[in-house]
DNA sequence: ATAACTCCTGTAGTAACTACAGGATCAAGT
DNA sequence: ACTTGATCCTGTAGTTACTACAGGAGTTAT
């Protein structure tokens, strides 16, 4: 059993995060030493990293604790597991597109503002451009 | 001079949105009718239209208010416009990289992942992989 | 014994809004 | 004149997922 810090540093989710995982639920209340310190098991670091890595994949806090519960389910269900990946794949792309779309017309506003100017061709633009 | 839910249509800025703007000083407080509701000329329509194309850009807040402040100086500085957004450009480009990566990986998690299986093999490797 | 470290609780701050609560005012219809 | 519904006001709290203290207590190393 071994005290948050080296807990932090096993799994790579900060101290504060870890105390705030358990606030919200996300994680169960661990042990505590006689004075008062919390104790972390092997099996709460696996959760904690579990959690990291949903998190680096940009899963939601809410859905990496789902998935972390699916996970500790007797029989893991793979068809929840594929759907809630699927969707964030979908939100994944969404955001891609939206963001090539905004390179395209950043790269645009852009071309031909040059300094120099004293009427800047992009301001001008985006105070009377009615879309993006 | 125009109240506010009708600035707010005409700019496309929520109402909220509009009064927060103004409680954060990046947008001028705007005149008041004697019934001390607020009063919007064109111009401050054409600022919140400014900031809501920006936005809509991905520009940060604080970018936008900077942006806004550049356009309504005597002579534009069409050097620090570019910078700004060039900048902007370049975090669009690296989130794009980012995403694509995380799209990657996560086909790779769910490319196994069928129905049925009592054991989820994306599961399986969120628990045991090193790195995403 | 003293310094430096780690831990505790609890609160507040971050970005950029959004959503009320509780009340005042206004416009339109009867 | 009166009522209904829309709009407006201020002020506060909630959202996401942390992060950063403040102020205190216990632990470890010299």
């Amino acid at each position: 059993m071994i005290a948050i810090g080296e807990a932090s540093r096993q799994s790579g989710v900060g101290i504060e995060t870890i105390r705030y995982y358990e606030r919200e639920g996300i994680v169960p209340r661990p042990a505590r030493a006689l004075n008062n310190r919390r104790l972390y098991s092997a099996n709460d670091v696996g959760r904690l990293r579990f959690l990291k890595k949903c998190r680096d994949l940009g899963f939601p806090l809410s859905d990496a604790k789902a998935l972390l519960e699916l996970s500790e389910g007797s029989t893991e269900d793979c068809r929840s597991v594929k759907e809630l990946a699927e969707a964030h794949i979908a939100s994944v792309r969404s955001k891609i597109d939206e963001l090539r779309r905004l390179e395209r017309a950043l790269s645009e506003l852009t071309a031909n503002c040059d300094s120099g100017n004293v009427q800047c061709p992009m301001l001008q633009r985006l105070r009377t451009m009615d879309e993006i």
